[in-house]
RNA sequence: GGGAGCGUGCCGGAAUUGGUAGACGGACUCGACUCAAAAUCGAGCGCCUUCGGGCAUGUGGGUUCGAGUCCCACCGCUCCCACCA
């Protein structure tokens, strides 16, 4: 076989990717007045400047996607661009003096041309970059919509503090172990001055829209539902008594979902920050007090909240009286109790909390039993706290009544008699979007010692990030040292006034990418409202499950607000979402040392040895990284077997969102089966099969269909050839609606391969050009590079035409002929007593009656029924007959 | 502790939603071609079997003519949330 026949991905890939480029098949076409687009987004990488699988995993499932949805004749907006503020561009400044935008502009341009090499039908016309000022400076314009609305303020607050990357993260970045997402250092407590954003304004809505969400999994909706939080209770106050018995006028109000066991309540407890604790300590117990809030704030998050730690606390010397029964109760101060969550206080109430209970005894605190399980008069209680609801007890007026009734009659008699009301709460706090660091979105404030705090007004926006910057890595952010960028003439009185420091939280930027790409040019606004309202929301969004939360809480929020701000018409911004798996690498370890072995100096992975000591190494697959060294480059790949392959593979290995194994041998599968293709075209041109003026296209089967009727049907070869190609189109059109299963879907255009090699050589032609061209369409979305390659070979477009209009991904996906599946005969399952004992070829269209009959009279039945007349027969037309004796 | 999900050959995974379990691919075995190897093509490939068949979808029950699929209990794994009052 002379190399030109030869299928040398390297040899076209480039080539189709330039060609595509220069003619615009990427562009998002304009969209009619009330026309709907499809729009379908994965989401925009940080551009650390490599590559790896995921990204290609990700871009490779909305590819298909976008590309399918071409074909189908709907028009697509497939944008990519770039969340390209954050830590990693500043931390390179620090080490290596680079320029942060020099360095990440370098990062792009290397990634993007990695991206171009898949062969993405990205149109990079709409290209966008966080760190741009034509992006940023409607960062800030937003941003200053959100504090005209008054969802943007500023507090003190104990915040998170990294002291590794020296700045202030939000709840959501620190993970359970009390560690910073980025650096992983230990968070520590810090007391500052930042921005918020207000989101638990959206609380309720953000919780609720959560049913519209039908195209999201499952377990994103929960897991935002849970991080949202909400539990309904109530807030109830407890009057301040001095140790001397004195009422001071002050009241705690504490938060309980519990309001039917507030008889039970014998104690109080607040945060250590509850800002009564300092006037509310008695003389004698300052000391104590003094020493158990230092203890407190010294310990991190992890020690605080670990799990089996004993809880602690002190007492504080005032008293607060039980609205309920009147009495008079200790007030303590424990760490176990939440400043920021709720009202900071609670109610102890040690028979009906397990946290109340341990604490309870720890500090031989009384512990009053008020509910009992409903219809016992059992003691439930022993020795730990009946949490479940029950029937209430030693609760005066509402003795007998069970918890959910309870609550409800001791809430409305706490608001009647004036010390407590409902009350809706949510874990949800707001959002802290400071970061004391440069490469962000400047906050566009101006602090003025006579005006406070004055927006940046909207025609002076961008407020750009200054270049001539130091780094030093050490103390505060290196915009707060530039005197020349923070001294300022206050825009409302003209006065001396700073600069805010501050720079804003990434999450800012990445929260409203996907409304820019709607109108990416627009030099007034962030975009039109009518081009946001024309391709929003997204029809099919795709990324990562480790933005479950963060990302898409904070997008879905921005949208309600601009919503509200009339900047926009949709509720949500995703109407799908699909969560890819990670992909995984196979990984070497020595259980002995614990080291990981890179795969290439593994010498056998049948017996993997360590190849120092000889050990025998454990192999599995984990996700990807560098530490671990199972990491796959995919230009690698891509130089080996070609992008296509590559795709193939990443698609065919595993559904969507499960993981996937990246297995070398795997590859190698799929990439002989592209060179099946390609064999199985090169025949079909050496026979003299061309797709040239509708060859194979409906109107051309339609004609050969008519005149074959005439003569008595179509050959077993032609029936036999067209069977396969509508039911390789009716399951792949399957496979790509509703739920995405690539994998099937690939798997089909493999047995459409296998059954054309089996039958195409004796198929008349045009029944083998209708086979080709729908085989080459079908595998266009997956394989874009080959399948255009092949389509030129078969002459579905010459040289000549112009690429845009007959370009294979110009076609239209094919339609499902049923005529084609219709057989004369088909197989029929006899089960005998439910047990599968032989089939029969039956005539397609027999009645209910006949299959019984056939069924009966079969050889199967004589031999398993020994001549006895079965006593029931079950008929399912088309698939079985079952008889039971 | 709360929530979500999952258990199918040697492996990744299919199964028209209650109707022939194991599609498709990988690995492996045999054969053809070759001096040989690779590639390619063909065949086999759940387990047991006295070759009639029997047993098989984590385990044990149940519903049904018929269960991987539905119900109950248990076992195991994965992920998310969690001193949230």
């Amino acid at each position: 076989m002379s190399d030109s026949s030869r299928y040398q991905p390297q040899a076209i890939e480039a080539s189709w990717q330039r060609a595509w480029q220069q003619h615009g098949l990427h562009e998002t076409p304009a969209l009619e007045p009330g026309e709907q687009g499809f729009y379908a987004l994965s989401m925009f990488p940080y551009p650390s400047g490599n590559l790896h699988m995921g990204h290609v995993r990700n871009y490779v499932i909305t590819d298909v996607v976008a590309r399918v949805q071409r074909l189908r004749g709907r028009k697509v907006l497939h944008p990519m661009g770039w969340d390209a503020f954050g830590l990693p561009a500043e931390n390179a400044a620090i080490e290596r003096g680079v320029d942060p935008g020099a360095w990440t502009d370098q990062n792009i341009a290397s990634m993007r041309s990695q991206l171009d090499q898949l062969g993405l039908s990205i149109d990079w016309q709409r290209e966008v970059a966080t760190c741009h000022t034509d992006y940023y400076r409607w960062t800030q314009w937003l941003f200053l919509q959100f504090l005209e609305a008054g969802l943007a303020y500023q507090k003190d607050a104990t915040v998170n503090w990294d002291p590794i990357d020296q700045t202030v993260l939000a709840n959501e970045q620190v993970d359970s172990e009390g560690r910073s997402w980025r650096s992983g250092a230990l968070v520590e407590k810090r007391k500052l001055r930042q921005w918020f954003l207000k989101i638990t304004d959206y609380a309720q809505q953000l919780l609720d829209d959560l049913d519209q969400l039908d195209g999201w999994p499952e377990r994103v909706r929960t897991m935002q539902a849970n991080w949202i939080g909400r539990s309904t209770g109530a807030e109830l106050q407890f009057e301040v008594i001095t140790a001397e018995g004195q009422p001071t006028g002050e009241r705690i109000t504490v938060f309980t979902t519990r309001p039917d066991t507030i008889f039970g309540a014998t104690y109080v407890v607040l945060a250590p920050e509850h800002p009564l604790v300092a006037a509310l300590t008695a003389l004698e117990q300052q000391l104590s007090v003094q020493a158990f809030c230092d203890l407190v704030s010294r310990q991190s998050e992890q020690e605080r909240t670990a799990e089996d730690k004993p809880k602690r606390g002190v007492p504080i010397g005032s008293q607060v009286r039980n609205p309920a029964t009147g009495e008079l109760i200790p007030l303590w101060i424990a760490d176990y109790v939440l400043a920021d969550y709720g009202t900071g206080a609670v109610m102890g109430v040690p028979a009906h909390d397990q946290r109340d209970f341990l604490f309870a005894r720890q500090y031989e605190l009384p512990v009053r039993q008020v509910i009992i399980p409903e219809g016992s008069d059992e003691h439930a209680f022993e020795g730990g706290a009946w949490t479940e609801a029950g029937v209430l007890i030693h609760s005066g007026r509402f003795d007998g009544l069970p918890s959910g009734k309870a609550k409800v009659a001791i809430t409305a008699a706490a608001e009647a008699e004036g010390w407590g009301q409902e009350r809706v709460q949510f874990r949800l706090r707001d959002w802290l979007i400071s970061r004391q660091r440069y490469w962000g979105c400047p906050i566009p404030v101006i602090h003025c010692d006579s005006c406070g705090v004055v927006p940046v007004p909207s025609e002076q926006l961008p407020v750009e990030l200054p270049r001539d910057v130091a780094f030093s890595g050490k103390g505060a952010s290196p915009l707060a040292q530039l005197d020349s960028w923070v001294q300022v003439a206050c825009p409302c009185c003209g006065k001396p006034a700073r600069r805010e420091t501050d720079t804003m939280d990434t999450f800012m930027c990445s929260s409203w990418y996907f409304l820019r790409y709607s109108d990416p040019h627009n030099t007034q606004l962030p975009f039109s409202r009518s081009a946001v309202d024309a391709w929003l929301p997204v029809d099919q969004y795709v990324g990562g499950i480790e933005h479950a939360i963060l990302h898409l809480l904070y997008s879905r929020f921005f949208t309600k607000v601009l919503r509200d701000r009339q900047l926009l018409s949709c509720d949500e911004p995703f109407t799908r979402l699909l969560t890819q798996g990670m992909v995984q690498g196979v990984t070497y370890k020595n259980p002995n040392s614990g080291k990981y072995i890179p795969p290439g100096e593994v010498a056998d992975p049948t017996d993997p040895r360590d190849p120092i000591s000889g050990e025998r190494l454990e192999t599995f697959f984990e996700k990807m990284s560098k530490s671990k060294h199972n990491g796959v480059d995919p230009a690698s790949v891509i130089d080996r077997y070609g992008a296509d392959t590559a795709r193939m593979f990443i698609l065919f290995k595993a559904p969507p969102e499960k993981d996937l194994e990246w297995d070398d041998a795997d590859v190698e599968g799929q990439f002989r089966f592209l060179q099946r293709l390609w064999r199985l075209v090169e025949a079909a041109v050496e026979r003299g099969l061309n797709l040239a003026d509708g060859a194979g296209s409906p109107e051309a089967v339609g004609v050969a269909l008519a005149s074959a009727q005439q003569g008595g049907g179509l050959t077993q070869a032609d029936a036999a050839l067209r069977r396969a190609v509508h039911t390789a189109i009716a399951a792949i059109s399957e496979d790509l609606d509703g739920d995405y299963q690539f994998n099937t879907a690939v798997s089909e255009l493999m047995k459409l391969s296998n059954a054309m090699g089996s039958v195409l050589a004796e198929s008349s032609d045009v029944f083998a050009c209708e086979a080709l061209r729908n085989l080459v369409i079908l595998l266009a979305p997956f394989a874009p590079h080959l399948a255009e390659e092949l389509w030129l070979k078969l002459g579905g477009r010459t040289s000549a035409d112009a690429l845009h209009s007959s370009s294979v991904h110009r076609q239209r996906w094919p339609q499902s002929d049923a005529s084609a599946l219709v057989r004369d005969t088909v197989p029929l399952v006899i089960q005998i007593k439910g047990k599968v004992r032989g089939s029969l070829d039956v005539p397609a269209d027999a009645d209910k009656a006949t299959l019984e009959q056939l069924a009966l009279t079969s050889e199967i039945a004589a031999k398993w029924l020994e001549g006895k007349a079965p006593s029931r027969v079950i008929v399912v037309p088309g698939k079985l007959v079952n008889l039971v004796p």
